[in-house]
DNA sequence: CGAATGCATTTTGTCAACAATTAACATTTG
DNA sequence: CAAATGTTAATTGTTGACAAAATGCATTCG
């Protein structure tokens, strides 16, 4: 009953909300560009909405990690460091892992057969993906198992964190960057944290899952590495990401908490 | 030079970060209680502040997990029940022993002999608070020795999430609870951390940090199960917590990406 | 010719007022 | 008397306006 969620020209949630969705699917669609400035009057026009509002939706929107903000100088998208991108994969692991071993716990106690066969479905539709070489399809699935596991260990939280983390490591575009990975590999890591999650052994699930995501960040510094050897020149350790530098937003440390610090750049 | 944060009257950051930390500070003070509802207007004029300002800050503030907002209802301090607490405990833990893995990491290629100096003084003036029976300087250094290897990290981000779930554990006053904790088996676990990261063994490190945390949740659940067995009434499986039900928040999920959701309660 | 200075424009920070929604109370009605 | 309904007061959502700060550009001075 009344599932209506816009009836005729009402809103349910609150302009300020809808804002708020807009800018980041613009932003997460690269619609925005990273490092780009955000202008409060100009989204306001665009979306035929006040000043205030975009402000509001901004501020709501700095602790996500994807903008950053500098007092009287506006806010700005944020861009991301290889070293960032490599911390964020770091935090990502970790909570998966958890996330793992949470379920598995569960599954000891209380079994879902549901959650089980909806893993293994995922792993034979992830098996025909890669006989098939379909990549899109592969990529969703890929996104599927890992929420099925978040959902599994029944921690909104971190599932909140997890997704938001996602959310900002997309904001990291390197070319194509779209992955050589080993499929094959990635689908048998995967099969072992089923089948830990399965026998309810958490210790077993978390160390598959860090396996995985061990595997997978040395998957990721590869194909980085390939992609730096195509640069232009190589320095030996230097940053190899930024190419113009004529923005002052080095992406202010962590940015989570506390507001961004409004120091000199 | 000018390193005056408030020269005269004059502020260094925007008047709405400073109203935002006041209001985090008045809510993890326990001046504002949990499940009390956060009015703008009273806000406002304690502070000699414009409503909008106080808004903005309050916005700032929904990801923290500090509060929970519901639309045309307003914003209300965060009510922790005790299976988000455990999570929040599990999700710590997990960000923790990244940590101190990546911690272990960094110390395998490039010794800091700062850090670890200070990781050791830590644990003799530990157990010099231990052996003097001085709750108060083993809970200081506690907070100090978790920081230390969350900094040893060098991830930014981790550690803005980890400050964050702090902050939003202190939100569960459950009387005492201070703990009846083995501290004696507490250094000790502590200790094979340090020693782990010593050696620049990143998975010792995480294993080591993991049982800390894993015999943590456990003196955590102990010390709520004999606070639980005080209450009036012990009902199986029922939340023990709420006592007054008369409000219409019951946390709302995570409440950390997606605005709070504004359905029914 | 280049650097520094001053002015005008743009953009952000803050505020006060208006509109819309909700909660509480009084009233009516069965 | 209880439930439903209408009315009023309080609070939130949104907007536009004003003040302060920063950027860009032209001008001036060395």
């Amino acid at each position: 009953m009344n599932q209506l969620t816009h009836p005729i020209g009402a809103r349910r949630e609150t302009l300020a909300g809808e804002v708020r969705s807009e800018i980041e699917r613009r932003i997460l669609a690269g619609e925005i560009q990273s490092g780009e400035k955000l202008n409060e009057l100009a989204l306001a026009n665009s979306m035929h909405v006040s000043r205030g509002t975009v402000r509001e939706a901004i501020r709501s929107l700095i602790d996500s990690g994807l903008i950053v903000t500098i007092a009287n100088r506006g806010a700005f998208v944020r861009r991301l460091t290889v070293e960032e991108i490599r911390n964020l994969y770091d935090l990502r692991g970790a909570i998966f892992a958890m996330a793992c071993a949470a379920t598995a716990r569960h599954m000891a106690r209380t079994p879902d057969e549901e959650l089980m066969s909806a893993l293994d479905r995922n792993l034979t539709d992830m098996r025909a993906a890669f006989a098939g070489d379909d990549r899109p399809a592969y990529y969703e699935l890929n996104i599927a198992f890992h929420d099925m596991l978040l959902r599994g260990a029944q921690n909104p939280k971190a599932k909140g964190v997890y997704d938001g983390l996602v959310k900002e490591m997309h904001l990291f575009r390197r070319r194509g960057l779209s992955v050589a990975m080993n499929i094959a590999r990635s689908i048998s890591e995967h099969e072992a944290i089923v089948e830990a999650v399965r026998q309810g052994d958490a210790a077993a699930a978390r160390l598959a899952a860090l396996c995985h995501i061990e595997a997978g960040l040395e998957r990721f510094v590869r194909t980085l590495a390939d992609d730096r050897a195509l640069d232009t020149n190589v320095t030996a350790a230097g940053s190899p990401v930024d190419g113009a530098r004529n923005d002052p937003l080095a992406a202010p440390a962590g940015g989570s908490v506390g507001r961004g610090d409004a120091d000199a750049p």
